[in-house]
DNA sequence: ATGCCGATGTCCT
DNA sequence: GGACATCGGCATC
């Protein structure tokens, strides 16, 4: 499978596009101890979804990583363990999606081993592929930052719902890969979570990963020389 | 630029 | 009944 080689925004140079063969990450990826670390190494790989033949991709620039039972932040925190959030102790390498403030599909990866409920949720893309559907299925007429900039926007534009919540990240129905894309570490920086202020100390943990200088990453407030 | 607000499924008290 | 891993629109400054 080939990436598009048109960038997303014809006026903003960011990531370069590569076009070699894409990768996917394998179970050994996901299935590790430190979820932080796999979060980390999330960044600048691509998520793709695959819809009635229609492949729709973006490359990852932000993450969080949601570290278990002793993570206040976790939904799995304390080994809280219910019918949503089943899956996150199944196993390395299956979707996590849920349902955030009863409208927004949320999109996480499963690591570790079984019983072992960790994850790293997807917080922004910047499309690759597919850009025309996205919006079609975000109901924007025009690209900008926001397409794939946020947990909630991105599942929409990547069509993925709770349905999917399960879904093996070995199928070709959503994955993530690797198309050669090397980010230098020097652009990657860790920050606290967002939106989980309830979880005490946990709340000051550095588990969020961002590209440095992405314009895709989510933010609550639109910068200077959005819009257009 | 900042802040409030509504939408609303699932979990928890 | 309240909180929650969100988002976009609108009012106000």
């Amino acid at each position: 499978m080939n990436l598009p080689v048109q960038p997303t925004f014809k006026h903003i140079k960011f990531l370069r596009l590569y076009t070699m063969a894409i990768i996917k990450l394998d179970h050994d990826f996901y299935d590790r101890k430190d979820v932080v670390k796999i979060a980390r190494q999330l960044l600048g790989k691509i998520l793709v979804t695959n819809r009635d033949g229609i492949a729709t991709s973006g490359r990852i620039v932000e993450t969080e990583a949601y570290n278990g039972i002793i993570d206040r932040a976790s939904h799995a925190w304390n080994g809280r363990r219910t019918a949503r959030n089943e899956v996150m102790y199944g196993g390395a390498g299956a979707a996590y999606v849920y349902l955030c403030y009863g409208i927004h599909h949320l999109f996480n990866v499963v690591t570790n081993s079984r019983n072992i409920p960790h994850a790293v949720l997807i917080r922004a893309i910047e499309p690759l592929q597919g850009i025309d559907v996205m919006l079609q299925r975000s109901g924007k007429k025009k690209i900008d930052h926001s397409l794939g900039s946020g947990p909630g926007n991105l599942s929409k534009a990547l069509d993925i719902i709770t349905a999917h919540s399960g879904t093996d990240l070995l199928s070709d129905k959503i994955f993530i890969a690797d198309d050669g894309y090397r980010l230098p570490q020097s652009r990657i920086i860790a920050t606290p979570r967002i939106g989980v202020d309830y979880a005490g100390e946990d709340a000051l943990l550095p588990y969020r990963f961002i590209i440095k200088d992405s314009p895709y990453i989510s933010r609550k407030k639109p910068r200077p020389g959005d819009g257009k």
